[in-house]
DNA sequence: CATTTCAATTGATATAGATCAATTTAGGAA
DNA sequence: TTCCTAAATTGATCTATATCAATTGAAATG
């Protein structure tokens, strides 16, 4: 099942090449995060591949050592664990954002969080080694590096802001803002648990905000 | 009140002189975070003031843009906001740790957070700008910068678990595991809001372990 | 197109934790 | 020491949200 899709999926997919993922890539990291020189782009270029996944497909597995960063140019991802059984999202990423599997990347640990595709995206794929031997030999690159972590942090600062006093009704309209066509792109459930609530409540706060 | 209790308190902290806090404060830094050569070291230590509290002083007020950013050497700190008139605490630091007003040191904007002491506290400082002359000028200040946000995201991740699906008795549990001291330097109170829950939930809480 | 499967919704009930109010305790000031 | 103020505790409710169970809906599969 999961084979077929992402056959399909990968068609859907091949309006960008590899070389547009890389090139475009990185010209969006530099908008975004500090500009780099044309020697540090050349050899960020050479330690950048392309993943292509189906839908739905899981990316990495709790348990490994994860290495990967992805940066996301087509379709949408989450990173999630398991509470009890129970899949808990803690991370979205679509578009020009970033998805790892946080603590493994960073620590070289086994990894608590699984990483899956939601709907069939396209991403540029950078290794941790590469990562630190070019945050070593370009000052301008490990300045970037420290701005997208900077970023994070202060992303994650605002999620426990809503997490630690926030009614659950709160939160959701607060995603609402953040992410106005999130519903469409992704499945209820993983957004309950994002929020840290049920999906029952959550249904039933959407179903009092349609009427 | 608050101007006696610091002159007394002061006293208290004299036996670490300015150097001290400096030069040790390095080392500590250096030693977490990554080397850093003796031109670098000694451009920082120019950087660097010392700040000395007593207890329960106001650092920083809600809505001033703070760019200091303090290393603490002795005693302990909190950052808080107002929800609702209601102080919630988000952030503790002890020896060793960072504190700072986040969005504020790193955005320039006005601060949501409050920051106070807790215990009298001595610390190092450094403002924001001068940190971003460091980084510009030595690449390994710019590494041990990026190596400290990467940890202070990790810690944060951390919290949103905690924050996301746990229940009051376990966040309490595990927050005595990482500060097992805690409960005799910070006010109960505190730790509740700190926890995102009431004092009285977290007072019977504690009278449950201590039966 | 029919069928299977999983996600979302809805309903009924239970409960963790909030809120409100009253005491007790403890640390700082006189 | 004694007083005073603020924090912590304890008790009695209340409520938002979880849990359990059943139904509906929609997408994937053959």
């Amino acid at each position: 099942m999961q084979k077929q899709d992402s056959d399909i999926n990968l068609t859907a997919c091949h309006d960008i090449s590899d070389d547009e993922v890389v090139l475009s890539g990185i010209e969006v990291l530099q908008r975004h995060y500090g500009r780099l020189s044309d020697v540090c782009v050349k050899d960020l270029a050479q330690c950048i591949s392309v993943a292509r996944f189906g839908k739905s497909e899981v990316i990495i597995e709790m348990g490994a050592v994860a290495d990967d960063l992805f940066f996301l140019r087509q379709g949408s991802a989450r990173a999630y664990y398991l509470k009890d059984g129970r899949e808990i999202t803690d991370w979205f990423a679509f578009e020009h954002d970033f998805i790892c599997a946080i603590n493994s990347f960073y620590t070289q640990n086994p990894s608590p969080h699984y990483i899956a595709s939601i709907e069939p995206m396209v991403a540029g794929v950078i290794h941790a080694p590469d990562m630190q031997m070019l945050c070593r030999k370009h000052h301008d690159f490990e300045h970037l590096c420290r701005n997208i972590t900077t970023d994070t942090m202060l992303r994650l600062q605002q999620r426990i802001v809503a997490l630690q006093f926030e009614s659950a009704q709160q939160k959701y309209e607060n995603l609402l803002v953040k992410y106005p066509e999130i519903t469409n792109r992704v499945a209820v459930g993983h957004i309950a648990s994002y929020l840290g609530i049920t999906n029952e409540t959550l249904s039933r706060i959407r179903h009092k905000r349609a009427s």
